[in-house]
RNA sequence: GCCGCCUUAGCUCAGUUGGUUAGAGCGCCGGAUUGUGGAUCCGGAGGUCCCCUGUUCAAACCAGGGAGGCGGUACCA
């Protein structure tokens, strides 16, 4: 029977691409909110929050020949049978909740919020299919000032999270030059539409594959490292030098995009952000499916490890640019918008992975021990609790199993206590308590050999009054201090 | 999706020209030690050898199929 049970009994696993998030990563996920949220309400914007859910049309997911949403998307119908989605960005519900909201929404609107997007795709490294975006928009705001102000906010923000000056760039460009670069090349009109979202995509790859990576993309396809083989854009030699040149260049004749990059330029430039922190580059495309006019994403410059050792290309950490169609889907009104997210998750692993996000300020708590078991030894044991939580210091009753002591002192050392409080029968008689250090009990340990000596030692361990408590503990955590 | 590699104890892995009861280290639990963490010593629990089908007297090992994991690539709002 037993073994019956056994085959019932559920895997403990997780699905693929999901992470649980430990306490070190949840305190350092807060921190990094605190610090971008002060960067974005110091520039007055507002926060908002929508639901992880939207029907699967408000997101704009809806294949053109299928009754189901596109892949991608985790879809489920309700039960009247209409489709819902999970969000896979939060600027496409910002979009639904501004259209829906228009008359009260005083423009230009200025908003951010953070949230947890879900994207169902194949995890890769570093990537999930739940992660966190911290988003900041401007709607209704047609000027190319606004698309500026984004590009200062990510500079302002990266060194807000402690990311310095030269460690990483905001990369600006706009998509009007690359379409002005594609009909230059001649591959205008609808028939060359596919042709077109190849040549974008190679140039996106630049800083990935180097430009002989993107002149083979551009041409006939490329082999990755285990020998499967990238179609190419198959254009001709004439169109991939031209295409290169723009690369390198960026130079586009008489094109709208262009003027309008020099602005963004001159603005940053008159606002004191140097070429070191904003810089126009042709080789940025974004996303293709909704940006209109200016594009621009943060990467970051230092390398980063993973737990191997090995560097790892890392990419953007935050992107974002001009959306002037996204509100029209649903009002008919044209709503120029501008906006970047910020990936917190990523961002988080690379600053982690570096050591500049100090991930544990928390101290372990200080572990009062239950040496006597009866209800009146244990009364007095809360007791101290109390005492030492009202005084500010987090501390615990041992919870478990009190009647092997040794383990209590093994779990304090495991949880990484400095303060174990003990105080038993004789203490008690003694109006006395012990108070231990368990860290300079640990550098003691490592001179004794014999466990007889060990247990005799009672290492770094103190008799104090009973009063003294507070006082007592407080001096052995300040000498741990820094 | 496509390409490659991988899957044996909680973890990291060994294993075999196909041959009895499948191993190690670490971890875990118990004891030496019922009032003191570490080190040491002794003992113990823990396995559908990813799944299915086939070949064979005999499969963890061979063949076919499938699943899962990892990596690359594609897609990426």
């Amino acid at each position: 029977m037993a073994k019956k049970q056994k085959n019932t009994r559920p895997k403990a696993r997780l699905p693929r691409g999901f992470v649980d998030r430990s306490a070190d990563d949840i305190r350092a996920t807060d921190k990094m909110i605190a610090a971008i949220r002060q960067v974005f309400e110091l520039y007055g914007f507002d926060p908002l929050e929508t639901p992880a859910f939207e029907y699967t049309d408000a997101l704009g997911k809806y294949l053109p020949d299928a009754d189901r949403p596109n892949a991608g998307v985790f879809s489920l119908t309700d039960d009247d049978d209409q489709w819902m989605s999970l969000r896979y960005d939060l600027t496409a519900p910002l979009a639904r909740h501004v259209a829906q909201n228009i008359n009260d929404i005083q423009l230009p609107h200025r908003t951010y919020r953070a949230g947890y997007v879900f994207r169902n795709e194949k995890p890769g490294p570093g990537r999930f299919r739940q992660f966190m975006q911290f988003d900041a928009d401007t709607i209704g705001a047609p000027n190319v000032s606004a698309d500026a102000e984004m590009c200062m906010m990510m500079a302002d923000t990266m060194e807000q999270l402690g990311i310095e000056r030269g460690d990483y760039i905001v990369r600006v460009n706009n998509r009007k030059v690359l379409e002005g670069v594609l009909e230059a090349a001649g591959l205008a009109g609808d028939d060359h539409a596919g042709t077109r979202l190849s040549v974008l995509r190679s140039i996106d790859k630049l800083d990935k594959f180097g430009i002989d990576g993107v002149r083979q993309l551009l041409g006939a396809g490329r082999k990755d490292e285990s020998g499967d083989v990238t179609e190419g854009a198959g254009l001709d030699k004439g169109q991939i030098d031209q295409v290169i040149a723009y690369v390198e260049t960026g130079d586009v004749d008489g094109n709208e995009g262009v003027a309008e990059l020099a602005t963004i330029e001159q603005l940053v430039r008159a606002a004191g952000y140097g070429a070191d922190r904003i810089k126009i580059d042709p080789s940025v495309v974004r996303g293709l499916e909704y940006y209109t006019g200016p594009v621009y994403e943060c990467e970051l410059l230092f390398d980063v490890t993973n737990e191997k050792g090995e560097t790892v290309q890392f990419g953007s950490v935050a992107g974002g640019g001009r959306y002037d169609g996204l509100v029209k889907r649903f009002t008919g009104q044209q709503v120029p918008a501008t906006g970047f997210s910020i990936g917190v998750s990523r961002l988080m692993t690379a600053l982690k992975n570096l050591g500049r996000l100090d991930a544990s300020h928390v101290k372990p708590p200080v572990l009062v021990c239950v040496m006597d078991r009866d209800i009146q030894s244990v009364t007095r044991y809360q007791a101290m609790v109390q005492e030492l939580r009202a005084a500010g210091i987090r501390s615990e009753l041992f919870q478990g199993n009190p009647k092997d002591f040794g383990k209590q002192l093994k779990y304090a050392d495991r949880r990484g206590c400095a303060v174990a409080v003990i105080e038993g029968a004789d203490e008690h008689a003694a109006g006395e308590i012990q108070i231990k250090d368990l860290i300079e009990g640990a550098k003691m340990a490592a001179q004794i050999e014999s466990r007889e000596e060990w247990t005799e030692a009672r290492a770094a361990q103190v008799s104090v009054p009973r009063d003294h408590l507070v006082t007592t503990v407080r001096d052995v955590l300040s000498r741990h201090e820094g």
